[in-house]
DNA sequence: CGGCGCATCGTACTCAAGGACAGTATCCGG
DNA sequence: CCGGATACTGTCCTTGAGTACGATGCGCCG
């Protein structure tokens, strides 16, 4: 297998030592600048301390991003930096004084086209989309509303008029009132408009 | 580095051939049944065709994380499966007939005490929490609106009576209104709730 | 059987929302 | 200097939403 070359992205004499102590397998360069990455590469470890780093939200990320693999390596890692990381196009993020294994492992699941986050920022986004994929299963806003009451108000709560809820359920106007005035009773709501941020999350 | 014992837990003869592949590296012990998998085992490539295995919401799972870190591989892998694998308590979610590399690496890393997802999951899980972390940096229903239209337009999808957000300005509530006009002909709306559902993502 | 929950429908009332029509003041660029 | 955008305010009016105080019919369970 053709050693693949690694771009060292640091300003930090000390760290590029150390992260040259990972040699084998790769074909190690040295950058001293954002600015500087080579041009053909397509694997980077870039130090957080760059003095030219750009923001995030920077296009330059998303200029490199399409063809260079980039490891984000932070030494005071924390998961609104790894998101961000991950977000402006990066393929990993971890701990810039991490030992030679743990980085070479990255780097390779890396390498392989993979992505790679720690622990702590994979349970983040386990817990943020459980709080989304599990509503659908099982609509905890619904607990004690019959079954005709959950209809009236998913329906209120995408906007229908109240006429519209009633000819698309074929009963009157008068009825889904009802239903509603039994639903924001037990939801604890004034309006259909409360009733919507319940239903969909928000607050 | 003593080798570390992997327990291979297939019903399938032949996977089970395809598996033992891997085997520098590992003490490889076979399991035909989830039932069968050693007690003081610590690490485990778990077939998601196995007879016995028992849903992903089953104590049983629960009781396995602590000890033992589970792969969990799927011939036919989909995003659903894999969050809900990773949510029981599995370190890993990949494809049973991945090549041996990538088994490896999976591996690796699980043995690590890391986790693994694929790509694609983790681009779910991305999508999911960019949608709940980036509004606050670019709000794009605020597209054509003015500055003072885009602070009444949030607090009314809030669920704020006009009358609210013009003591919360300092305003008349007439003009709270005026705005809400503007509003809702820039972004095509016909009522608040509707406003809402726009700046909330929903619709 | 009698109570209870659920779904349905009626009339009447209050009120916030939103639109129609209009006016004043500021600031900025051609 | 004037047109245009923005912010702010006013009055009048219509309408939908929500509530109050009812009523009827049905199925279930002790």
């Amino acid at each position: 297998m053709k050693k693949q070359t690694l771009v060292l992205a640091t300003h930090d004499d000390q760290l590029a030592r150390r992260w040259h102590a990972l040699g084998e397998g790769w074909t190690l360069v040295r950058a001293n600048r954002f600015d500087a990455l080579p041009a053909g590469a397509t694997l980077a470890l870039i130090d957080a301390a760059l003095p030219d780093l750009p923001a995030f939200t920077h296009p330059a990320w998303a200029k490199l991003s399409p063809t260079l693999r980039m490891v984000f390596a932070s030494s005071q890692p924390n998961d609104p930096e790894g998101l961000a990381a991950i977000n402006a196009g990066c393929s990993g993020y971890c701990h810039a004084f991490a030992s030679a294994e743990h980085l070479s492992q990255v780097l390779n699941v890396v390498a392989a086209g993979e992505l790679w986050v720690g622990r702590s920022i994979l349970a983040r986004l386990l817990r943020a989309v459980e709080s989304r994929t599990a509503p659908p299963a099982a609509p905890a806003w619904a607990g004690p509303l019959t079954e005709r009451e959950r209809e009236v108000a998913q329906r209120a709560a995408l906007g229908e008029a109240n006429a519209d809820i009633a000819a698309a359920l074929a009963i009157t106007e008068r009825t889904v009132k009802s239903h509603l005035t039994s639903v924001f009773e037990k939801l604890g709501v004034n309006d259909r408009l409360q009733l919507a941020l319940r239903v969909h999350g928000i607050k």
